[in-house]
DNA sequence: ATCGATTGCGCAATCGTTTGCTTGATTAAA
DNA sequence: TTTAATCAAGCAAACGATTGCGCAATCGAT
């Protein structure tokens, strides 16, 4: 099979095509100096000819700067991630850069190959949505001072710039909003990623959610506040899960709203509610962090996309 | 604020600090020809010691390999084609390659950019989930021969590689399934994404629904097919669209379930059967294409993920 | 007619690898 | 002792772009 093998235009070929130098090729397409007006014609005649397209790979290994930022993302099957890359995306489009977005579907070690992968290829820049807050080992793969951003969990044992929204702040307005609508007892579901204790960011969501309790004179009744570590990753068996369980018991103590703090949560909740019948709102509402398409009830949207970009601007 | 130019190690550094010239760290790395024992002792030291790692970019304008893929997908709301890329990434991975996850949004033009950019970028391949199957452009942005892949829609106007699930097969074990469960009144819902007729992905499902029915000895009803063309991109707004209008009219003739012939058709449908508490599937049974997994139903698990690695291998 | 300034463009080095060709040293054969 | 074969490793040219430096031609002024 004798395949004529299909080659790219460079810029030699722009050259020779034009009659000038690859010099003044490259001069004409990035206007980086005056280039006489017929001259400039041959060359852009020249590349549409050839349909030519510069080679980013060379250009970046001269240049140093790949327009590339990647996105490394604990878990694409949650809904919020996708509505954030493509809010970073639209952000960075606008100053030439491209996005690429990486799963690590739970998996730290995975997180890790797609970080210093992405490093080693020059990307301008890397957020990332860690699996866990523990990044200490961030350090190791990254040199100081890369631009790195961290968004949605805190990150411990390592600097950078994190984006969170805010917990405490959300966490109170949605419950504010179920008590608004009537609600009295109400019941907190939630998973937390912390190795030892409690990591922050579902603290702070329980404060919220206490606060918000105090703040109209409800009675804070721990029995009702559930939290336990971990969460699979494979959301498919998340379905009856703890959370699922403590759903029963919630139940059984008789309350008529539940707020998951977070959607992994939200996943075996929902599934109870569902099977056991129960209707949502009408007998127990529900609403959760991370808003998913299929939750079928309000929560508050949550766009932490506007800040990203900025701080990558840098 | 004097920062230090942080400087990754090259294998000049390398070469350096072994004594050797770069040449025997270049065939050290990659075993390309004999060198002496101690000779490598000491490179593999220097190695270690600078934390040396090839810089892909480089090697990858010599070589005109980037051990890249690209996989350009119509929606990664879509939870099915989050499936099919992790079992891509899966079979990759073995060869040594990496994957690299865009998000065309339901978007033509963005699907376009993505795949020039990729190409432009050397991927040594691209995977595509078309958003419409009309793919003609292809071929002004592509060569002719470049490695390409069209996974769950057939491609029109362009000549590739498909790989795509038997749609006629799955949609009549669907339904059959449905029927042995007891429904005799099924609806069929569905979008379709053909410019002028009804495209043949969706054809082959109404044909196995059809089957279905008429192998067991149902009458097939042409007022219980529903196909539309189009579909929102926004998925937040395709809940009340459509699908929840004409699941309105399906449930007034008093069926007994209903099958998706996506999940696009699927959420509207849902959000229907939710908001007036039909109960799934006690009242109406439901099914749908794209397993997704806030649907509540069983439906045919989708695996297209095998055939596409031994197709890329060549 | 001569000189300096200006204009328009090309030469060649560089980014970090890979690799064909070659060299200098050691060993085996004659 | 000369010559050929073998071994271990270096030189330098690519890959496709960007860019500091320099050179010829043109122009205006003296």
């Amino acid at each position: 099979m004798e395949e004529t093998k299909f080659r790219k235009p460079t810029m030699k070929d722009v050259a020779e095509a034009a009659g000038v130098s690859v010099t003044t090729v490259s001069h004409v397409l990035n206007q980086t100096r005056y280039v006489s007006e017929e001259t400039v014609q041959k060359v852009e005649d020249a590349v549409r000819s050839l349909r030519f397209k510069v080679n980013p790979v060379a250009r970046h290994l001269r240049m140093g700067e790949s327009f590339f930022i990647g996105f490394v993302v604990s878990n694409l099957e949650n809904y919020v991630y996708l509505k954030i890359a493509r809010g970073i995306e639209q952000m960075i489009k606008a100053a030439g850069y491209q996005l690429s977005l990486v799963d690590s579907a739970e998996n730290k070690a995975l997180e890790m190959k797609h970080i210093e992968s992405l490093y080693l290829r020059d990307v301008d820049g890397i957020i990332i949505a860690p699996t866990t807050t523990e990044c200490a080992y961030l350090g190791s793969v990254l040199p100081p001072g890369f631009p790195l951003v961290v968004v949605d969990r805190q990150a411990v044992n390592f600097v950078a710039d994190c984006v969170l929204l805010n917990n405490e702040k959300a966490s109170f307005d949605a419950v504010s909003h179920l008590i608004k609508a009537g609600r009295r007892r109400i019941g907190f579901v939630s998973f937390h990623y912390g190795e030892k204790e409690i990591d922050p960011t579902i603290m702070e969501r329980v404060q919220g959610y206490k606060k918000a309790l105090a703040g109209a004179g409800l009675e804070v009744r721990d029995e009702l506040i559930k939290v336990v570590p971990g969460a699979s990753s494979v959301l498919a068996e998340l379905r009856h899960a703890w959370p699922y369980q403590v759903m029963e018991e919630l139940r059984a103590l008789n309350i008529d709203a539940v707020f998951c703090g977070n959607s992994h949560a939200a996943i075996g909740v929902h599934t109870f509610l569902q099977e056991h019948l129960v209707r949502i709102p009408q007998d127990i509402a529900m609403m959760t962090f991370d808003d998913d398409l299929w939750l079928s009830m309000v929560c508050p949207k949550i766009s932490v996309v506007e800040q990203p970009a900025e701080q990558i601007g840098r």
